[in-house]
DNA sequence: GATGAATGAGTCTTCATTCAT
DNA sequence: CATGAATGAAGACTCATTCAT
């Protein structure tokens, strides 16, 4: 079996306050993320969780609703981090000196190499977006934040010139899908010199496509 | 079972010949494609497929070695329904008359709105992408041929003037994960109005990133 | 289950310190060797184990690695006991004193009579003992505990008088097989009487063979 | 599942007269104890054995009345076949001549050493002795052919002087447990050496216990 | 007569989740 | 609070046997 299951759960969940408690589910956090990676979501039973995590299965479910509230968590957190690395640096503020190219270029580059999350959840991220709507719904709205910044950019890059996109919503979904999409099969792969010669033909890519 | 060890036996898989048994098959396959596309691949169990198929769980099994086998022919059949559908219109004969401009844009087009298979397939097959090794390395293989044959193209069209790119087979990866991502993520949505949008912004982004 | 590999988790297999968990243990161990002596080793299927032991299935395999390994838990303590009792009572020391042949008789007598495990597991003994060569070599390891004391005994006893036998380890090979089996058969035929007349007739014919 | 089950069967059994006829059958019974030997009973399923003799599954069940009659048929003509050996060697007659003694050895070295039936075979009439009451009680039956023959025998040999056994009918029980068990096990073993040294060891045994 | 496609009952085993201690 | 023993529903897969062709 595996995912989006009925829930008409009453149980309290536990919001750590003491310091013991956060570290107890800090631990509980680690040791998923190893067994999500080493062994994949369904794969992984909460029994090597909690033994991992030194604590009992009981403890586990203390602190999370169930075994697909953890990997939420963790997978929403990762894609949160990204999405906010990225809205910061395409602050159009940070825009307004420099050739936008180098800052097209720059971006993409931290985006291909900066691997904040093991590459194991990365596999993991987009298995569960194709198969948990609920899980997709969180994401797609994380998108969204990242597309309208891109879209806050674009307005503010007209006004030191024209750009060559006229619907700037559209562009801004394809350039995200298209670098997303690069970047993700590219981290799988692991070759680091693909991934090099990937930055500078995205980079172009996007660059011709918005400005020249 | 009986006994202390597993079958080596190996179980001879039925390959119909008879008009009766290609329909049994033809039938199975029905039935479980109608099954991933409602449920998913592993909500999915093979009493049901077997039921609405209106067949024994048996014959299922006569059929094919295993669940995952009737998976994998489904998806198989799709990914190289489609790369082929590509390659034969990136042939580079077809692109010596006209403007390059608008065969990016006619294949885009047909990409994004030809969705031979169910949408509900799409998702395992990027599912199971993340999630089967070997079934990745089956898919990367087709990919290669559809990577290949754009290489051959972009050989080809310099012939008749300089193309903007560089390195052909990273511009390749580049462009086949872009447009082959977008248009995955467009068929999921099902806005119709957005891939109208959509086919136009990556064809500019593709004919801008080769040609001018 | 849901993806793609069989599982390499190794399963935990609990091991009883409380004094609740060593009853549920001893409870499916009960169960087992009813279901087993009543229905044989393939006809019991785990969920009457559990039924009969008045617990899950799922806490059975807490306990068993599978179905098999209650089995041989059963099994080899059975034939661990015999033998131990049959290793004691060929102690040298004990055959100092007194006409060997006593000896011979009290030990066949105690070893057709006493059967400490049900006669359906002695069934289910020796068909396995054909069916599964771990188990077949697991018992050959202590029959060759059984045949090492009986070659000691004889050494002890050439001290007080030759023995007619040459060979002392096909003796014993042969001594042991001989009344092994013959127990055997009359366990299953459980003719009390008969049972009496093949310790005479065994007892004659060993002492014989070894003494004049 | 295993064995002995309810049959509330109709199906007419095909007595073969015709050549053809009778050579499919054999054919049947040639690949089922080929199957047998190499995999053992349970793990032999109908289809394998209609393959390798090269006919349809319903023809195999056209001559037989399921799987079980195969393999009974198959045991039931071996145990035959030693029995009938055992009972004419036996025939007071021919123990008129000569030592005892060489007839004693002479026979235990035949049985010993002279397997018609392949070894595989043995292990599997044993495990189906113990799993298959109306199989074992037809071996039973056999057996006391053989038994009958060894108490004719006793009683011609007490003519040409006083035995040591008193009770005839536990002796050759006794005797032709050793025997038949001794050999059995040696089979298994495969050792032939060890197969020697046990002939000349039970010889002896069973010459003292009946002549001196 | 021969065939082999079809059947579906039956089996072992796993694992998320609960709750008594 | 923490624990981990207990649970049992659920699922993939096998195979003896039948019967339409």
């Amino acid at each position: 079996m595996a995912s989006v299951k009925k829930r008409p759960l009453i149980r309290e969940i536990r919001v750590p306050q003491q310091a013991r408690s956060r570290k107890t589910r800090a631990r509980a956090l680690r040791a998923a993320i190893e067994c999500f990676e080493e062994l994949g979501y369904d794969e992984t039973n909460t029994a090597e969780i909690a033994r991992r995590g030194r604590i009992g299965v009981g403890t586990l479910y203390g602190y999370f609703r169930d075994k697909r509230a953890i990997l939420l968590e963790l997978l929403e957190g990762t894609v949160n981090e990204i999405a906010n690395y990225a809205i910061e640096a395409l602050d159009p503020v940070k825009w307004q000196k420099g050739d936008p190219r180098d800052h097209v270029r720059a971006l993409i580059d931290a985006l291909f190499h900066t691997r904040r999350i093991h590459p194991g959840m990365q596999r993991i991220l987009w298995e569960r977006y194709f198969k948990d709507p609920e899980f997709r719904a969180a994401v797609q709205q994380i998108e969204q934040r990242v597309i309208a910044a891109l879209m806050q950019l674009f307005n503010a890059l007209r006004a030191g010139g024209p750009l060559r996109i006229g619907d700037g919503a559209t562009a801004a979904f394809v350039i995200y899908s298209s670098v997303e999409w690069t970047a993700s099969r590219l981290v799988l792969s692991g070759d680091e010199e693909a991934i090099d010669r990937a930055v500078v033909a995205t980079s172009d890519m996007v660059s011709r496509f918005l400005f020249d």
